[in-house]
DNA sequence: GTAATAAGTTAGAGTTATCTAACAAATATA
DNA sequence: TATATTTGTTAGATAACTCTAACTTATTAC
């Protein structure tokens, strides 16, 4: 049987995943767009779990067809586990904008609620926050929100430490969800939105003179630089 | 140590209780007040589990020092159990009134997705709500929220099937949460603060003829009557 | 007041998700 | 290429929460 469509899957197949399995899924999915192969030793550093708790739950997700599974070979989301992944996705990041759009919490706030709130089981609870955010594609951080069928919307960033000089881009998304980092960008006035100027670049350090907003100007180290998504 | 505030406990002691134990907390909680006396039985039939299950747990939050347990004797909550109890019926309150009130769900839909978000732990989310909702005293079913400090406000309601007849009452709660009696009292136009008369009481089922917000009369059954919480 | 029934308890086992210790394969390094 | 290091795996143990079967105490009914 081939599942097209979540919420077919969900009627089907989704009791059968525990709060744990998610938690491995979501970041088994992580892992798969940031690398090119999953690694049992990062699911464990990301879980903070040890490898070889990893390697029995891996064994338990591919005899359920969530993920292929090889001794010593690299570890491969399914479809299945995929559409899963997504589903969880979508929920954790529906609710950080409804956390922020909704109920005025801070960008930085919301990642803790989120995760446990992702966990929640209701269609019709997360139809509500989807339809009252107007069906948004993207959440606080600029991450896509995949929609109901699992398809995510492409959006072609770059770091900002990949910018050219002089240009002037918008800011699309941020990598580093650290509340100590977005509370930094608080401090700047820089939101989802703002128009950053590259007005200078150092040499030694490639850190960034950058103009903010058209109004404020400041030097932004290159971590910042790399944790910036512009458009 | 006394503890007497809920912050304080919270910060000592609640990540020692698990989700499971919360919600042997809240049944021993709600048994407490129906009856005067809490039997293993009732709450392996409220948790659906069987009895020996319960027993060890009973043991369990013995020891954490959450419940008073000897042998063959009722079983009764700690100051310390009962706070946790309440705290967990006061965001599971905030939250259907949330649901109803924000997320515009019916009072019929909103018990499920409770159940859930009541374990979501996280001051700042539950405050946040209680702060948007204006510190609301009732739930949508008329239940009352406790405060922060697990502080009930009182209410002296009677069941309608003790009203007098020819009196006139408000509704101010229900007893029974289940889908099918609120949609029977949505389709009547029947909510919490309705009007309702008593126009006339049966003598042999003790069924009533009452007049609804003074403009729908119809025929309330005992059952239907001992559901019914008046001012 | 005794027998029958209901409620509560104990003992022992199963499942899930975790761990440590020991070993095996793959990769990096010299 | 041979060795050292890193990564992955197996085996066996533990804790939390559940179960069934068997037994004990309390309650009810005659």
């Amino acid at each position: 049987m081939r599942i097209t469509n979540l919420r077919i899957l969900f009627c089907y197949f989704y009791q059968m995943v525990s709060l744990t399995e998610e938690n491995y899924l979501k970041v088994l999915y992580r892992l798969s767009q940031d690398k090119q192969t999953i690694a049992v030793k990062d699911i464990a550093a990301q879980l903070d779990i040890k490898m070889p708790t990893v390697n029995s739950m891996i064994k338990k997700l591919a005899e359920k067809k969530l993920l292929k599974y090889e001794k010593y070979k690299a570890i491969e989301l399914t479809e299945k586990g995929k559409k899963v992944a997504l589903y969880i996705l979508r929920k954790h990041r529906l609710t950080e904008l409804f956390l922020t759009q909704v109920m005025n919490l801070g960008w930085e706030e919301v990642h803790d609620i989120a995760e446990q709130v992702e966990h929640i089981q209701s269609e019709l609870f997360f139809d509500r926050i989807d339809e009252m955010l107007g069906h948004p594609a993207y959440d606080p951080h600029g991450e896509p929100i995949p929609d109901v069928n699992g398809k995510l919307p492409v959006h072609k960033t770059i770091p900002l430490s990949e910018g050219v000089l002089k240009n002037k881009y918008k800011l699309a998304g941020v990598t580093n969800h650290e509340a100590s980092f977005l509370k930094y960008l608080d401090s700047l006035g820089v939101c989802i939105g703002s128009a950053i100027e590259i007005k200078e670049v150092q040499e030694f350090d490639k850190s960034m003179c950058v103009c903010i907003n058209a109004k404020v100007n400041t030097i932004f180290s290159l971590t910042v630089c790399r944790n910036l998504l512009m458009l």
